[in-house]
DNA sequence: ATATTAATAGATAATATTTTTCCTTAAAGA
DNA sequence: TCTTTAAGGAAAAATATTATCTATTAATAT
C-alpha cells in the first residue's frame, strides 16, 4: 500500500480514479497548470469528469499537504505537486511558469524578521522575465 | 500643474474627481486595499461612484505606472500606489498586508539568473507570518 | 462475491470578482 | 461658451470558483 493510499485511508477519504489521475498528473508535470488546464489535460482519459471535480480535488490535495497553490498574478490559481517552498519564474512573453530549481531562499525568512515585527513562517517568491525560447524570438 | 495633471494630459486622459480621489486614497494608505475596499472607503465622499469605476481607474493607474497590483493568494487583487519593487508580508491570522520597509532584494534578480536561463526583470515577494498584534493574542 | 454505508462525482445553480456595454455626463481645450 | 471626446454609472456579461443535490461508487464488512 503506497503513501497515497495510506494517507487517504487515514483521513477517511476515497481514492477515486479522478483524484488519483489529478494527483498523478500534477506530479508528472512541471507546467503548474490551472484547474482548467488540468481539466483539459485529463479530458481524453476522463471525458465525463466535471470541472467541479478538479476544483474539489485540488482543494482536498492542498488540505492533505500534497499540492500547493500558486498565484503569479493571473486571474486564476495554478497548482504544483512539489510542495517544497521554492521560487517560481514567469515568462512575461509566453506566460509559462517554471520552477527555479535548487534555489532555496529560506534564509530570507529570518532576514525579513529583522525588518519587521512579524513571526515569519513561509514565503512565495515570483520572478518575472523572459524565458530562453522567447529570448530567441526577439 | 502637478505631475499627475501633466501625465494625464500627455496620455489624453481626463483627471476626473473619481480618479483623483482613488489615486489620492491609494497614496495615503498602506493597507493595500482591494477594489471593494477602495469603493467602500470612498463611498462617503462619492456615494454615487460605481464599483466599475474603481476597477477601470485602477487599471488605468496601473497602465500609467502609478499603481501596482498585488496578489497575496486571496481571490481578489490588492493595489499599492508605491510602485517601487518591495516585498510584502501577510498576516495569516488577521489578513493584513504590510510593506516590508527598507528591505530591498533587487540582488535576487541576478541570483535567479544564475539558476535559470531567463532574463530576469522583476519580482514579487510575499512573506507569510503572524503580525505583532496577532502574536499578542495567542 | 455481495451487501452496506458513507464519501464522492457530476450536473447545475450560486457566488464572487472583474470586465464590458451602452448611454449620459462632464473634463479639456478652442 | 461651445465642441469634442473620454469617462462615469448602471446593468449585463464574462470568469473563476464554490455550493447544492442526487446518483454512483469506493471501501469495508459480511
Amino acid at each position: 500500500m503506497d503513501n497515497l493510499t495510506a494517507l487517504f485511508k487515514e483521513k477517511n477519504l476515497k481514492l477515486t480514479p479522478q483524484r488519483y489521475a489529478i494527483y498523478k498528473y500534477l506530479k508528472s508535470t512541471k507546467s503548474h497548470p490551472s484547474a482548467e488546464m488540468i481539466y483539459e489535460a485529463l479530458r481524453p482519459d476522463f471525458p465525463t469528469m466535471s470541472l467541479a471535480t478538479v476544483y474539489k480535488t485540488v482543494k482536498t490535495l492542498i488540505e492533505l499537504g500534497l499540492v500547493q497553490e500558486l498565484n503569479v498574478g493571473e486571474d486564476n490559481f495554478r497548482f504544483d505537486a512539489n510542495v517544497d517552498t521554492h521560487p517560481h519564474i514567469v515568462c512575461t512573453s509566453c506566460g509559462r511558469v517554471d520552477d527555479i530549481e535548487d534555489a532555496v531562499f529560506e534564509h530570507l525568512n529570518e532576514e525579513v524578521e529583522n525588518y519587521t515585527n512579524y513571526k515569519v513562517n513561509t514565503h512565495k517568491l515570483y520572478f518575472y522575465g523572459v524565458c530562453p525560447n522567447c529570448q530567441g524570438e526577439l
